[in-house]
DNA sequence: TTCCTTGCAAACGATTTGCATTGGA
DNA sequence: TCCAATGCAAATCGTTTGCAAGGAA
């Protein structure tokens, strides 16, 4: 059992880049936020410039360490992929855009996983994954 | 029973806002249209400038005639709301980025939302819609 | 006449890229 | 040493807005 460090290391070196501080510092604050940051908001985190962000964010959403999810008002933020978060959804803020993980209960899980085979039963398309995103008021613009 | 345009035309109205050729022509090419649309997207299709376009596109969101969807890289399509358009999902194309409709059988609907239901209920977190996004690929992505 | 709406061009905010420099294996 | 990575500034892209002209009630 390796440590997240170690996993992002390997796959990083798969593809023939580096494992820099610039790198390791948005995933160690990706790792440790309860949903997904934009580049502005680890902007502010880190003391790395923007470009840098982004393309680190580039090279690993590439190496599959990081998935986008795109928001409200054309801000993309990136979380840690599935391999190293979990399998989990989102429930977003319609006021505030906030937007929070949410790990279902595997039962739960297992009952959506079948519903989704049943809807694309009919369809001509090879689904790879789901995201079930709830909409909502968060506590803090309730 | 009035159609989908005199609805529009009275949602309009409400709000003060007049119901022009251009705003007709957006609702006419959503209406026919399998999956959202982005600002560009229509521009190639309806021969309206692009500012006018982003114009109705907001006037029209304002009033809740239309919907934004928020997709890949950062572009914002556009569909019917759901009192038009019917519930329904969205299947992504992760390759092409083409966002396609699907209208779910209201059994499996109802599961979902006894779904959401579930999941929710544990969150601080008033629900008040949910979107099941299907990943993967489309046929002409195949 | 009175507002709403449109078009054009300029402004904006998020993201990308060219290029010279730095740094790690 | 050598190539990837960085930083800055300029460029790009999707989208918004100011302002003057056009249109409907």
């Amino acid at each position: 059992m390796q440590t997240l460090d170690q996993q992002v290391a390997q796959r990083l070196a798969a593809s023939g880049v580096r494992y820099t501080s610039g790198r390791r510092a948005v995933v160690k604050a990706l790792t440790s936020a309860d949903g997904p940051r934009s580049a502005q908001e680890l902007f502010d985190e880190l003391d790395l410039p923007l470009s840098s962000l982004y393309r680190s964010l580039a090279v690993l959403e590439e190496s599959e360490v990081l998935t986008p999810h795109h928001g409200t008002r054309g801000v993309t933020r990136y979380e840690l992929a599935e391999w190293a978060a979990g399998h989990h959804h989102h429930v977003v803020c319609g006021s505030c855009g906030t937007v929070d993980d949410v790990h279902v209960d595997p039962a739960l899980e297992a009952e959506l996983e079948r519903l989704v085979a049943a809807i694309t039963d009919s369809l001509s398309f090879q689904p790879t994954g789901h995201a079930l995103e709830v909409e909502g008021r968060c506590d803090a613009c309730r």
